[in-house]
DNA sequence: TATGAATGAGGATTCATTCAT
DNA sequence: GATGAATGAATCCTCATTCAT
């Protein structure tokens, strides 16, 4: 982050590096203390640039969280994960997808609890929340056809497929978010595998 | 203090009340605008009683909060939640159980944004969380087992059990919490028909 | 002070013990932390008495200070303070009368403190410290002049005399007082025994 | 950030100003009211700066009595005190130095108000006055012996001359300390007069 | 652009004192 | 008298934000 290779003005190099630095700092901050908890003076001097600086990149606070948000949260990573199918193994397709998610860059620790957290007070917040989680649930779903998809399997009914979709999305954002939370480290492998049987078993009458 | 067996006269009366009133005004504004965000001042405003006297209660606004989780949270409720298994059917009874979650009082959504929130940066909470959904987990997995014994289902093993008993558990804090969060709902009856279809279909191999 | 022998109704007895206890406790706390420092709920606190009551026998925080000082550091017992001149020996005399002093129930290292230390913001203090003052000051002096008595040593001159008395009262009070705050013990030995030499030498001009 | 090249523009030139305005206010406040008895508010008050300010100085308003003593009661000045000894008079030579330590800016009658009070409560208070003490004690001793250096008076023995310099050290801090108190001045001169006499006369046996 | 002093509203907490019981 | 809940003014301190330089 501050060896540029990008020949640019020294000014607006240094410029766009207190940004950065604002936003890394917000960012670590933020997932420490929350936002609430988070005075803008201790990002400065975490972010080792003068207090005013702050708001010459951001008009207020608020604005600092929504950069956060927006542009360390982006979802673009998230839609551009690949999908890597095996073919007919739902259950390895989604550890596969899982793994990716973890991976992911803009879905550090510590951007995660930035969004779980302040979605409840902060409207932006809660909207990046809700694309995120419906970003999963889609990709998700698509490995589930894509593991499925030109093999001899039975594919499973809409409903069947979202429901497993839904089932696997929860436990994998359990294990992003809630893990860090409680310690509790959640069973992906295995609940893979189950959804996976769930799928390819024969219906089950629910009655209710 | 409260269990005088004098009839307590109107002072000591309000005296309790007073207090209640304190940590419902808290459980409300916690939960509306997060701990960080709730003046002392405007609980005491909502509780309908004078600033000094929330301090006569809770000697920092911290205990209040250390009150609230305490006492408004409490897992004994969870922990008596009764267990009605259908005979044989693993779904069907997963769906009773979680109907007892939501109706829990000492769960109330706003009681679950303040601990899911207030989580990750208290202590106190953090622990509260963690003896929850170990509590829930524990329910869940009993739900299963007592949903199978003494029927000619074969039994799943161990492992299976508790990847379909985290599943649930997961798919269910996702009902109880990132609902209100996301909007979003979850289908929990598909996936508890799923997780019931995945116990007892045969094992699929994962290889990984 | 909690066992007393007068026989009285167990009314007033507690009555007077708590009001007994109050004092004490406040010349502790008073002394600890200085009369502003000093909580009027610690007072009762650390008297093992409920809040309300130190109300009940002081109408105001400043009325225990008043008390504090009056009923504590009595002049009463300066004043009866014995002479014991050593005929011809004003050294000894001197040093006779500062361990009586030391001794002065009433003028315990406590009591001492809170005299000194709130004599500069509060006017009641302020004049007992200045007979405290003044009471030395005559008792050193009589006892300059008890030692003197019905010898043949040469008396000196008034002002030489009280120059001597209030030399003396100062490395006394000094050492009452500045030797708890600086730890700096002071040779009052010496310096009677200068004083005693200085009184009986021939006069030097001084010209000034 | 005091020692700057660049000549300092408006701003900064106001910045010292504002903390030498606080430090200034404090004093005069503090020797009136006592440090517990002085609301920030007030120090910004009479300072003439708004109230924020005071802590963007000074942390904490401990920090404003550290500072005070720190900076307004250096004993710098107090060991940089000339001794002007009257050759042979050490009446005359105690005398002289009485009168600087009186003149003394560092020794303020304020400030004595402040160090002697706080002492009892602020360890840093504390320590200021035991210095303050020992330098004090330090150039009377020295200012004895110079006084009697290279002249024919018979030196006194070590012991003596140090009981001289306590017993004047005592007259002299009472004289500056204790006078503003009780409004009892002392008779310096007189003192020092028999002082002088004693560290001449023959030596007096006590025995005790 | 950069800087840190300035500003004042607000927030947690304290505490002397009152008062119903 | 005795008691502890009640009261609200006062106090220390925080902090987002502004602004002169």
């Amino acid at each position: 982050m501050r060896r540029r290779v990008k020949p640019a003005g020294r000014r607006s190099e240094q410029a766009a590096a207190s940004r950065e630095r604002i936003l890394d700092a917000a960012v670590e901050l933020f997932s420490e203390s929350g936002y609430d908890g988070t005075p803008t003076a201790r990002i400065a001097e975490r972010a080792e640039i003068p207090k005013g600086l702050v708001f010459h990149y951001f008009p207020t606070k608020r604005d600092v969280l929504v950069a956060v948000v927006a542009e360390r949260s982006s979802i673009d990573e998230l839609r551009s994960l690949p999908i890597e199918p095996v073919a007919g193994d739902v259950a390895q397709t989604l550890l596969r997808l899982a793994d990716r998610f973890r991976n992911c860059t803009q879905l550090s620790p510590a951007l995660r609890r930035i969004v779980f957290r302040e979605a409840s007070t902060h409207p932006e917040v809660r909207r990046r929340l809700t694309q995120l989680h419906a970003e999963a649930l889609r990709r998700v779903r698509r490995a589930i056809d894509a593991a499925l998809e030109g093999t001899r399997v039975r594919p499973p009914s809409q409903p069947q497929r979202d429901a497993a979709a839904a089932a696997f999305t929860s436990a994998l954002l359990h294990d992003l978010h809630l893990h860090q939370l409680t310690g509790h480290a959640i069973d992906l492998r295995g609940i893979a595998a189950l959804i996976a049987r769930g799928l390819q078993a024969p219906a089950l009458a629910v009655t209710g």
